[in-house]
DNA sequence: TCTGGGGTCCTCCTTCGG
DNA sequence: TCTGCCGAAGGAGGACCC
């Protein structure tokens, strides 16, 4: 038996979430997203129906310019409860095999597993999945997670071409054939600005970031990222996993307001009525706050962040709020105000 | 087109005290 | 008393992910 780690991606999560439960909808462009409302503006599309992405709506376009390529589509505001409750339902399906499972968000998780055959684990936890939720998903199989973590791709591409079954293998053997000619980007943890960078020192491919001088790496991007990007040209990565939760380190809210703020004591109002609300959440799951940070965003996106670190670390919201206003002092407001938003950062829990 | 919200982690610079 | 070095901590900013 060998150790394997599986990814397992669901398929259109969220707009999977609205059908199942509204099943008329079904075969229909559904698109969730900020208020339900399309001809608002500031909101953003959070998931697309296949249906709806063939009118080219995608994730992250503005709903209004997702209302222009497709009038008739169904527009549903985002309702994050269901779609934790639905979450929930498919990692307590998985847990109900004798693997180790790391939840990576809504809608994936990675899954440890001793087998010979993972493909045909990988089949069992795809026919659980849609048996126990109605909700169908893709899985990758890799011999790490940066390989698990792609494949799921190739698995999707598989299974929306209809010529695979959503599942794929990515493993050492398999690593230089599949990846090396493709760009960077296609990398798990390379974006647009690293693609970018990586690119001005001639690493355009997979297979030249594979063999690339590490200590170039590691001057460029410091010891940390350099070794991580040299060990992600090859492939490498993490195959410990582990089912304890994470502990989360900071809560944020953050509000882009549906027209600009412009006078001051608006300003601190919406400020000091948002640092109350993420403090009084954070607190009722006993939490204790030790750092404030203010983000302000104008009209030009020109987006500072400003922190401080508190004398004493709190769980009294009017002391957040206070620290949050007094942060505000720290900015220019020069100029209109499209989005408020406050971080609080929490005390570490002891080990125990 | 006019660009959300919620996270995590890393690097770099500055400040401060020993 | 002044200077330099060094490490830790604070803070800003950037990049990435879903």
């Amino acid at each position: 038996m060998s150790w394997w780690v599986l990814h397992v991606d669901m398929d259109q999560f969220i707009a999977a979430v609205e059908i199942r439960r509204r099943p008329e909808l079904r075969g229909l462009p559904v698109v969730v997203g900020g208020s339900g409302d399309p001809t608002l503006p500031r909101q953003v599309v959070a998931t697309a129906s296949y249906e709806a992405r063939a009118f080219g709506i995608r994730s992250g376009m503005p709903v209004r310019a997702a209302y222009k390529k497709c009038p008739d589509a169904v527009f549903l505001p985002s309702d994050p409860a269901a779609y934790d409750a639905a979450s929930a339902e498919v990692m307590d399906t998985l847990r109900t095999f004798p693997v180790v499972v790391e939840v990576w968000g809504w809608d994936e998780c990675f899954v440890g597993a001793e087998t010979d055959d993972p493909e045909t684990l990988a089949a069992e936890f795809r026919a659980a999945v849609v048996e126990r939720t109605g909700l169908t998903c893709c899985v990758g199989i890799g011999d790490n997670k940066t390989r698990a973590k792609l494949a799921t791709n190739f698995a999707k591409l598989s299974n929306t071409s209809g010529d695979g079954n959503g599942i794929y293998r990515l493993t050492a053997a398999n690593w230089r054939e599949v990846m090396d000619h493709r760009p960077v980007r296609d990398l798990w943890g390379i974006g647009a600005r690293m693609e970018h960078n990586l690119n001005e020192l001639g690493l355009t491919t997979v297979a030249d970031l594979a063999a690339a001088d590490v200590d170039t790496l590691k001057k460029r991007f410091g010891p940390n990222m350099g070794t991580w990007y040299a060990a992600l040209g090859r492939g490498l990565g993490d195959t410990q996993l582990t089912d304890v939760p994470r502990e989360p380190v900071s809560r944020s809210h953050e509000e882009t307001f549906p027209s600009d703020l412009v006078e001051r004591p608006d300003v601190e109002r919406e400020l000091r009525r948002i640092a109350l609300e993420v403090t009084r959440e954070v607190v009722a799951e006993g939490r204790t706050v030790q750092r404030v940070s203010v983000k302000v965003r104008f009209i030009n996106f020109y987006t500072p962040i400003k922190s401080r670190k508190l004398k004493s670390s709190t769980q009294d919201p009017e002391l957040v709020a206070t620290t949050a206003l007094s942060i505000l002092e720290k900015f220019t407001l020069n100029r209109p105000i499209r989005l408020l938003g406050v971080r609080v950062e929490f005390v570490p829990s002891p080990l125990i």
